[in-house]
RNA sequence: GCGCCAGUAGCUCAGCAGGAUAGAGCAGCAGCCUUCUAAGCUGCGGGUCAGGGGUUCGAAUCCCUUCUGGCGUGCCA
């Protein structure tokens, strides 16, 4: 809010005195702190274009923002950087605009209401979601709040894969489970099957409940009820893990429902009128060639059965039909592959392919004892999403998965991450909002705490941390905004560690509850205050807990 | 082979929407609790931003190229 403040400024200064500003300039906290607390390149960027030095322009806008009060110094430097220190008056009246916004503070109209659709996890209903899964959730949850606070119009959304293969394949793993608990010999656990223990328990839970029933029904009855069964049970415990981590779906979306309302039909039809669909080998292949993808793809295979792609397609065409003009997919990096066919068939069909957008989110390596595991759901071998919770907590799972960029791979020892504790950077932000609330706690004790903070209090707010505070809690409102046009989560966590930096450092040399100058108390009391308030705004962002004490 | 992603401090990573002397946490070393929580603070050491070229006032950032690693390249999902 302070660089927009300043921006506007400048433009006005560079239209009273006649300078052209065609080309964008921009206004940013400089790294180094000699430079001022703002700086801006206007000089060097519109130089050209008015046919003069950087240092000449520089020197006349310097000029003409002398008189300007908010600015304490305005300094040219380097090539013609205009450094600006503010005054403390300035960063009062902002801090006075944060204080008085309270709760509502950063929200934004920004994002226009647009309707985002984030769909996200969409694991195969066939085992407990893993840490790749987690690491999904915890960053489309994080990204959908962001967009809503700033004014997008976002929903979540799980698409269920409880058709086709991989769902007949649990099946017939649950069987095998079945069988052994009632003594068959079953030979050996066949390689493509479900190894992992889930399915031994469900085999448990099912015989406790209906026994040799389940053998009493034909062999197709027996296969439907056994997969009816697995899949609700395995999306129950997958909703039960994600909502232990806070993150809770608007839709779920099953392949099976959306087959029966005959959408695969529809979106074939859709493709063969768009005339790029042919047969071959028995098989119905889509010409996604012509539209970017490396070859054609086949949507009906050779025994009449429908690929994984069409379902997808459909459900991807009823997101458009429901009116969500921006589509984010956040998908694991194993399906980059598939991304150009979507692509294709959105071109065929005539829809702009820019309404779709996916995110990669690079894999989860895990090491042990500094050797790397290898996961898969097949084997049976997968550290899980409850594992995960159970030893680290929300709050610290949450926090590590968003604490990287999408496109980074994740190394997450298992060993350090379990014993992580105080050493996690998640801590060390709690920590800092915690202390605020304990000071809060000594102030009311010591009756330093007043009804109502007056305004004039505002003028004891001049020392350089309190300032950098201040200028550090302007800054979340671009912060979200950008979070959101660039789908960078990631961002919230460097921001919370610097806060939460310069809130341990603000307290460790100065004294805020002090009965001996009761108004100072206050007017630091007031700052963290506000402080604490922007803290649990943006862990809220996080879906991570702002404690009052630790 | 082709495609996608990555390569920044001993480790894990920010910075990539060109800006000034490249940052943080952890690990290492040295200090700070008879004042509000030491899960904290202060100081020190640590870098050929994978290599090479280019673009310009200016490049970790943009372009080209080489190398290295991961993933993908199914009538799997």
């Amino acid at each position: 809010m302070i660089k927009e403040i300043i921006h506007a400024q400048l433009i006005e200064c560079l239209e009273a005195l006649g300078i052209s500003h065609e080309k964008e300039f921009s206004v940013e906290i400089p790294n180094n702190t000699e430079h001022g607390d703002y700086s801006s390149n206007c000089a060097m960027i519109l130089a050209k274009e008015n046919k003069t030095s950087p240092k000449v322009l520089a020197d006349k806008i310097k000029g003409a923002l002398k008189k300007n009060k908010d600015f304490k110094k305005i300094e040219i430097a380097g090539p013609g950087f205009i450094n600006f220190v503010l005054s403390p008056s300035f960063f009062q009246r902002i801090f006075w605009e944060i204080r008085q916004a309270e709760d509502s503070y950063a929200d934004s109209e920004f994002g226009a209401n647009e309707k985002v659709l984030l769909e996200f996890v969409s694991a195969n209903p066939t085992g407990p979601l893993n840490i790749v899964s987690a690491r999904a959730a915890a960053f489309g949850d994080t990204l959908y709040r962001v967009m809503k606070k700033v004014g997008f119009a976002p929903a979540r959304e799980f698409y269920i894969n409880d058709a086709g293969n991989q769902v007949d394949i649990l099946a017939e793993s649950l069987e095998l489970r079945l069988r052994e608990l009632h003594g068959d010999n079953i030979g050996e656990f066949p390689y493509e099957a479900y190894h992992g223990e889930y399915v031994k328990h469900l085999a448990q839970k099912l015989n406790s409940t209906e026994g040799v029933r389940v053998f009493m029904m034909t062999e197709k009855d027996r296969i439907d009820h056994l997969k009816e069964f697995a899949l609700s049970e395995l999306l129950e415990m997958q909703r039960n893990s994600l909502e232990r981590f806070d993150v809770v779906f608007d839709g779920w979306v099953s392949e099976k429902t959306l087959r029966a309302e005959g959408v695969v039909e529809e979106v074939l039809s859709y493709l063969t009128e768009a005339d790029c669909t042919f047969e071959k080998d028995d098989a119905i292949w889509f010409a996604s060639s012509k539209y970017g993808d490396d070859k054609d793809r086949v949507l009906m295979k050779s025994d009449g059965s429908i690929t994984y792609f069409v379902p997808d397609l459909a459900y991807h065409l009823t997101k458009l039909q429901r009116g969500f003009t921006t589509l984010i997919d956040i998908f694991g990096p194993d399906h980059h592959g598939y991304v150009p066919r979507i692509r294709a068939a959105f071109q065929a069909l005539g829809y702009d392919e820019k309404m779709l957008e996916i995110i990669f989110l690079q894999q989860v390596n895990l090491f042990e004892s500094g050797e790397r595991v290898k996961m898969s759901k097949r084997a049976g071998k997968i550290v899980t999403m409850d594992d995960l919770i159970d030893e680290v907590g929300k709050d610290a799972a949450r926090y590590f998965f968003i604490a990287r960029k999408a496109s980074a791979h994740l190394n997450f020892d298992l060993e350090l991450a379990l014993k992580q504790n105080n050493e996690n950077p998640v801590y060390y932000c709690q920590y800092a909002h915690a202390r605020i609330a304990s000071i809060i706690k000594k102030a009311k004790k010591e009756k330093i705490w007043p009804k109502s903070f007056k305004k004039e209090l505002l003028a004891k707010l001049n020392k350089a941390e309190e300032l950098t505070i201040i200028q550090k809690l302007a800054d979340l409102p671009e912060l979200l905004r950008l979070i959101s046009i660039h789908r960078e989560p990631h961002r919230l966590t460097t921001y919370m560690e610097e806060l939460s930096a310069m809130i341990h450092k603000y307290y460790a040399r100065y004294q805020i509850v002090n009965p001996k100058s009761k108004e100072l108390s206050q007017a630091r009391l007031m700052l963290l205050e506000t402080a604490k308030g922007v803290m649990a705004i943006v862990f809220e962002l996080m879906g991570i807990s702002a404690p009052e004490k630790m």
